[in-house]
DNA sequence: AACTACTCGATAATTGTTTTCTATAAAAAA
DNA sequence: TTTTTTATAGAAAACAATTATCGAGTAGTT
């Protein structure tokens, strides 16, 4: 995996540094769809002088090389996903968590979309909200 | 139409000023699911002395007396919706113009996501980006 | 008409994100 | 390895969308 981003940062012209493999690293080892101040957080420990400037830098840089997916799941950040299958989102609205949706097939959704509307469609973002079982649980007591 | 906005905002303990009945006549008579700004702009020359301030709350009693829906294209602003039922919508990334998404089934799928994440779902958004047909021919020339 | 409470609009504040600038670190060249 | 080149990190300022504040004015009620 390292490797991976190594070469593709220097295939662009990009250089290679620790902020980027960190945050890289830290962002496709977790299932938290984390925003920019999230990852920066999480990283002030092992990285005090990272700014949140050089988060949002390398997230545009790693959006770039096809390394992340930016997420909009309504909130007034955006989250961004090392995963980059086009999988559908839900995001809880007590909690504020959100969550992949798993095995979802799209592709019907998608071409009916697309003959419907004749736009070429290149990309699409399904976002659901809700509330998750663990604050069901703790709203019927 | 406007018997029901009158209403509603009286029923709910809000004033019914002219500022709002031409905030939401000037959306339920467009397509073009525009944002604050253009909003604002529209009715510049109807009502000169408007500020965005009041589109802004405007829009959130609307919401909040659930005779508009706020849209999240994905874009960085939001953008309005006096159309309540739940549709998809599709911008063009050229162009920038949003537009809906016409008959679509919803219901199947959202039950599967219901199911398959155990979540409440309360509500959803559905976005696709592309190429309208116009600038697709703009393009192939 | 008078009263009360809500609202408007100007302005300031806030928040998420982007830009600017310069010392510095990474890659390339020697 | 050393030197040279070039992109980058980080601090601070700039920005843009949105929200809050506040005094004057207006809608709705009495």
């Amino acid at each position: 995996m390292e490797v991976c981003i190594t070469s593709l940062l220097r295939d662009k012209g990009f250089k290679v540094t620790p902020q980027r493999l960190a945050i890289y690293n830290m962002l496709s080892s977790t299932k938290s769809h984390p925003n920019a101040e999230m990852i920066f957080n999480e990283l002030q420990a092992m990285y005090p002088t990272m700014s949140l400037a050089t988060v949002y830098k390398t997230m545009e840089i790693l959006k770039e090389i096809g390394l992340v997916q930016v997420l909009n799941a309504g909130e007034d950040s955006f989250r961004y996903d090392a995963v980059m299958t086009n999988h559908p989102h839900v995001r809880c609205t007590e909690c504020g968590q959100v969550e992949d949706v798993p095995d979802i097939n799209i592709e019907a959704f998608v071409n009916e979309v697309s003959q419907g509307t004749k736009y070429q469609i290149m990309g699409q973002q399904f976002y659901f909200h809700g509330i998750c079982p663990a604050c069901q649980r703790k709203k019927s007591n």
